[in-house]
DNA sequence: TCCAATATTATGC
DNA sequence: GCATAATATTGGA
């Protein structure tokens, strides 16, 4: 693996507000980087007193305008740019795959395994979809196991389960 | 370089 | 249904 590793790169986290709870939104120079689900440490301020570039704004008013819409079930048609250079190729291909499910639509671990044409793979498809830094917007709920089984969530299987819900996918379990 | 851990899946009891 | 083996990738010792 091939991983050149700069120096910290500068970074901002800004909230979102939604009716959900505060989520966490953080950017890198390059775009989107990770976004966080509502939890104690999210209820804090951090863009307190920071300059924000204007870019970097304009990616946030896109990101909140996208996860209002994914809260609501609704198909996401633009979205800010990402910034997904922490992951290694193997997870890059992954969440491509994901980024590629449309709304209300779902995947099984072992199909997104076929899709980077190793079908055995799929352990590594699951390890690829729970380290995936920005949940929602690349939907990696819309990941299920075998037989539409709920499987599993890095943010929590009730999030998983309304988040799919809300886009009217049935699930078995 | 090796080893344990994983958001799986197919198989056998 | 539940236990187990097979399998790819990752991160840490």
């Amino acid at each position: 693996m091939n991983i050149q590793r700069e120096a910290r790169e500068q970074s901002w986290d800004l909230p979102i507000q939604t009716r959900d709870g505060q989520f966490l939104a953080q950017y890198s120079p390059k775009g989107l980087c990770g976004l966080n689900f509502p939890s104690q440490e999210t209820q804090t301020r951090m863009a307190n007193g920071h300059p924000i570039p204007q870019p970097i704004q304009r990616w946030h008013d896109q990101t909140a305008t996208d996860l209002e819409n994914a809260l609501a079930g609704r198909p996401i048609t633009e979205f800010p740019p990402f910034d997904l250079s922490a992951g290694t190729d193997f997870q890059q291909r992954v969440w491509q795959i994901l980024k590629n499910i449309a709304c209300g639509k779902t995947l099984s671990y072992g199909e997104v395994a076929e899709e980077l044409g190793d079908r055995k793979a799929v352990r590594a498809v699951g390890r690829a979809c729970g380290a995936n830094p920005i949940p929602v917007l690349i939907p990696c709920h819309r990941v299920l196991a075998s037989k539409q089984k709920i499987g599993g969530f890095s943010g929590g299987l009730d999030w998983k389960r309304k988040l799919l819900v809300r886009e009217g996918v049935l699930l078995l379990e």
